[in-house]
RNA sequence: GCAGGGGUAGCGAAGCGGUCAAACGCGUAAGGCUUAGGACCUUAUGGCUUAGGCCUUCGAGGGUUCGAAUCCCUCCUCCUGCACCA
């Protein structure tokens, strides 16, 4: 497009904003303020096109509301906490060749491939220093002078995480404690999603161990339902598997050899004693904790060594395989007598009719297993033969259940998983118990409160994630905050662990407010007392510097966050610990006021990542396309809606833009009068300027698009195509275009106001403000009116197949435009046409028509002059239309004319 | 499994109790313009209909209502998160 030579424009329009120092606010207290920050880039590679759109649509706000009257502050910097950085580095090290492949893709020389492998730290700087070259290409509104770098890399910023743990110790927030996790025994380390070959998504399940005894042996039996331990009738063992004896806290306890290494990597004082011949256990029996039955020990071949301890209670009437199993046994059974202990309303023989259902192949029992479980669990209520467990919801017998176990002693636990997990370098997956761990305490019932508090009256965009953060809140239990591995700061008082990245990017916030002047403060003056005295209005010891005060002037003044700005997928993870830290932490008036959460930039349906982004790159988006043409995709999505990365929609852009920088051009041109086509589009642009303000606030771009670009393109076209010709409209329509488009184009928008005379950067402008006095509905109303018209003539000459010599057109006379005006006013409280019809008490041809349908009653009040008017106006535009004579009339002969509904004849 | 959000024309989507055959955009087709292509302009894009009309649709099925894409229930299906991972 001749008009967007986009190389050209943006370099000009960077470097003039750049000149004015916008972007750089400074503390002004004549001035409110507006806090705006996107979450920390982790610069493990390059930046593609969806990360341009989430901070592309925190810039749109940022730059609308600067020109709404706030000093605005939209900083950036980056995080180097975490893992990845290191086992990239690692890779590049050892010659990876994938890893190579990928970072040559990305543009990385082989003299930087060296340099990684030396040094991670120069990985990280390397990507985010492409991250910046990238956000001042795309002219980002970014004040550069306040980033920074986590870690203690960077001392001052370590400092300033220390301070956030000590604090949260301090206020009992820290625990320490055990934790399972899915584990690598030959790695060594947690096996996250993505360090597995199989089983993302799999995760540790909790079984409960009630330990029955048998002589000198325990028999602990793994179980997922501890609430039906008063219906056990039997033990299951497998005859054909290999067991062996335990000594776990000096109780010999019979086990699968299966299951060793797992009850070892999960529980304390553990030692091996030897192997058993199970098939010898087999007729004896073992006591029910609970109630001391003695419940015999029978081999099954469906139970299986590998899961849990290899030994199960047998629970016939709820559990479909332990019924399937001793149901073959007949006389046991006649024996035992098992009882239902659970009751479902509507369902009285469940776990048989379940068998029946889904058959008795060992995938079928598998399948009625699932179904009784949930429905017994959701639906369950304990019979009065379950002891201290009746009456009870099956879902609050299981706590009390194991409550009663613990006091006999009788009960432990084990993690399985629940699915398998293989780690890259092949080996099966475990649960590992770590000991020690420090967890920040996310599942305090008053700190939850609190934070509930907050969510409530957050400003949320969209309204959906409030519900989801309240959800999440509600589930979220303790978070294990240290490792002992890659780049972060370490714990204050244990230093062996390194604060883990998702806790040590809570409050970093209110660093940015800080970090262009901390840094002239000497680092050994920073103890948390000075922290505790800029961030929280602490006293402080002696008299503090002019730097200290300095930095807390500027915490103060730019302090609450006012918005952050992300993607959907850190909502139940970095929003729910940012808020939780900041209640824990600030002071309630320094509390986040607002969050805004949108979708992600797909391609064919799949999220950008950072491998399937390394083709769409900024640097290659920019080969092809300037950045204002990009930023239209940014504007394209609402609420936390995915937006296609689709070129195309870029063409829309070029022809909405060609259409004004014409209209530009002829501008000389509009020398006519105004006329009702003027009241009409001025009036319409005001109804524009409103609701794109609400739009955009909400940030609904999506729809703050459709009515800024596309309806006043439209309304401008048609207010040309019929005529519209005076200079001061089009002049006003065409500045309000520019500003309103700006915070999403800023380029072309800057450049076409140049081009229009303007001496002041619309930048630094100010929103246009919707004028009552401009709005018009008569007019906008009779305008709809002739579009209908037109439709229906174009209608009908379609039906008669000729094309028409004249057209004649009758508008209603003024006393059908009465009694339609007066039906309006009826129609507005009631939809009953025979409660219309009462209030209106008059008779007519007129009435009967408008009163046809109720669905379709008339809802707009209508103007005969205007209507007349707006026809006589649109004479010319409709001849050229429809290449013919056009009469306009005042009621047609033939009293078919309503009002809003001129009658047309075609000759 | 738990929590949350979706399923509307060829596609992206708007609508969230009554002017919905469905805004807006993209795509497609025909015509105009052009040496040609692109861009641009016009028109069409569920079906029927020789006068502005009618009929049928909103994942599937049921219900509430004078009236449902919109409210309720059940089912199918897709997306997101579920923590030591940034």
């Amino acid at each position: 497009m001749a008009t967007y030579d986009y190389k050209k424009i943006d370099k000009k329009w960077q470097k003039n904003w750049i000149k004015s120092g916008v972007f750089e606010p400074e503390v002004d207290r004549s001035k409110k303020k507006f806090f705006i920050t996107v979450p920390i880039p982790y610069p493990s590679g390059s930046m593609h096109l969806g990360h341009m759109y989430t901070w592309t649509r925190a810039d749109i706000y940022a730059r609308f509301m600067r020109m709404r009257g706030y000093n605005v502050l939209f900083p950036q910097g980056f995080h180097f906490t975490g893992g990845p950085i290191v086992g990239m580095a690692e890779k590049v090290k050892q010659k990876d060749p994938k890893t190579l492949e990928a970072f040559r893709i990305q543009g990385v020389s082989e003299s930087d491939l060296k340099k990684f492998a030396d040094d991670p730290r120069a990985l990280a700087e390397y990507f985010a220093d492409g991250f910046r070259k990238d956000w001042e290409n795309i002219g980002m509104s970014i004040d550069w002078r306040r980033t920074f770098i986590t870690t203690d890399l960077s001392p001052y910023f370590s400092k300033f995480v220390s301070w956030q743990f000590n604090k949260l110790k301090t206020l009992g927030l820290i625990t320490e404690g055990k934790h399972p996790v899915v584990w690598c025994p030959k790695e060594n380390t947690p096996l996250g999603d993505h360090d597995r070959s199989e089983g993302e998504g799999e995760s540790p399940e909790k079984f409960s161990i009630v330990k029955f005894s048998s002589g000198k042996f325990i028999f602990p039996a793994a179980t997922l339902r501890p609430e039906t331990v008063y219906g056990a009738t039997n033990m299951w063992i497998n005859g054909e598997g290999e067991y062996c004896i335990l000594n776990v806290d000096s109780e010999k306890w019979v086990v699968s050899k299966d299951s060793v290494p797992k009850l070892k990597s999960q529980l304390q004082n553990v030692s091996f004693e030897g192997d058993v011949k199970i098939k010898d256990f087999i007729g004896k029996s073992a006591k029910n904790p609970l109630n001391g039955r003695e419940l015999p020990i029978f081999s099954e071949s469906f139970i299986d060594t590998a899961i849990g301890t290899g030994i199960a209670m047998s629970v016939p009437m709820h559990a479909p395989m332990d019924f399937y199993g001793l149901r073959k046994m007949r006389d046991e059974w006649e024996k035992l007598k098992p009882e239902r202990i659970i009751d479902v309303t509507g369902e009285e023989n469940i776990v048989e009719d379940a068998i029946k259902r889904f058959g008795d192949s060992i995938d079928g029992l598998k399948e009625a297993t699932k179904y009784v479980y949930k429905k017994e669990f959701n639906a369950g209520i304990m019979r009065n033969n379950s002891a201290e467990l009746s009456g009870l919801a099956v879902k609050e017998a299981r706590d009390t259940v194991r409550d009663s176990l613990e006091e006999h002693r009788a009960y432990s636990e084990m993690y399985e998983l629940t699915g398998r997990v293989v780690c890259r370098d092949g080996t099966p997956g475990i649960v590992k118990v770590l000991e020690k761990q420090w967890f920040i305490r996310y599942s305090d019932a008053e700190w939850k409160t609190k934070t509930r508090r907050l969510i409530e009256r957050m400003n949320i965009f969209p309204e959906d994630a409030r519900l989801q953060l309240l959800n999440t809140l509600e589930w979220l239990e303790d978070k294990a905050a240290a490792r002992k591995g890659g780049l972060g700061t370490p714990l204050p008082w244990d230093k062996d662990w390194i604060i883990e990245p998702l806790s040590d990017s809570t409050i970093y916030m209110a660093y940015y407010t800080i970090a262009n002047k901390i840094s002239k403060i000497a680092i050994e003056k920073l103890t948390d007392n000075v922290f505790d005295y800029i961030f929280l209005g602490r006293k402080i010891d002696g008299k503090p510097d002019k730097e200290i005060e300095e930095t807390k002037k500027e915490f103060e003044y730019w302090y609450p966050l006012d918005m952050r700005v992300s993607a959907k997928e850190l909502l139940q993870n970095h929003f729910i610990f940012f808020l939780l830290n900041h209640t824990a932490i600030f002071n309630e008036e320094n509390w986040p006021r607002g969050i805004q959460i949108n979708g992600w930039l797909t391609v064919s349906g799949e999220k950008l990542s950072k491998s399937k982004g390394a083709t769409l790159t900024i640097k290659r988006g920019l080969e092809t396309y300037g950045t204002d043409q990009l930023r239209i995709l940014a504007a394209a999505g609402n609420g936390m809606d995915d937006v296609e990365w689709n070129p195309a929609s870029i063409s829309a852009f070029d022809q909405r833009f060609g259409l004004i920088s014409d209209l530009i051009k002829n501008f000389d041109s509009f020398t006519g009068e105004k006329r009702l086509i003027d009241s009409y589009i001025l009036s319409k642009m005001n109804r524009v300027i409103k609701e794109t303000t609400e739009n955009l606030r909400c940030f609904r771009y999506g729809n703050a698009l459709s009515l800024m670009l596309f309806a006043l393109t439209n309304e401008i076209k048609l207010y040309t195509d019929m005529g519209g010709n005076n200079k001061e409209t089009v002049k006003t329509i065409l500045f309000t275009f520019l500003k309103l488009n700006h915070p999403v184009f800023p380029h072309i928008t800057e450049e076409l106001n140049h081009v229009l005379g303007s001496t002041d950067m619309l930048e630094t402008s100010v929103w246009p403000v919707p004028e009552e006095s401009l709005s018009n509905e008569g007019a906008e109303n009779e305008v709809e009116v002739l579009k209908a018209t037109i439709e229906d003539i174009k209608n009908i000459i379609k039906i008669v197949k000729k094309s028409p010599e004249k057209i004649i057109i009758g508008v209603a006379d003024s006393g059908k435009f009465e009694i339609y005006n007066s039906v309006v006013k009826a129609a507005s409280s009631t939809k009953n046409i025979i409660e219309i019809r009462k209030t209106l008490r008059t008779n007519s041809k007129i009435l009967d028509k408008l009163l046809k349908n109720p669905n379709k009653l008339p809802e707009k009040l209508l103007d005969e002059r205007l209507e007349y008017g707006v026809f006589m106006e649109a004479k010319d535009y409709l001849n050229k239309t429809f290449n013919c004579g056009i009469s306009i009339e005042k009621e047609s002969k033939e009293e078919k004319a309503l009002p809003g509904k001129p009658s047309i004849k075609i000759i």
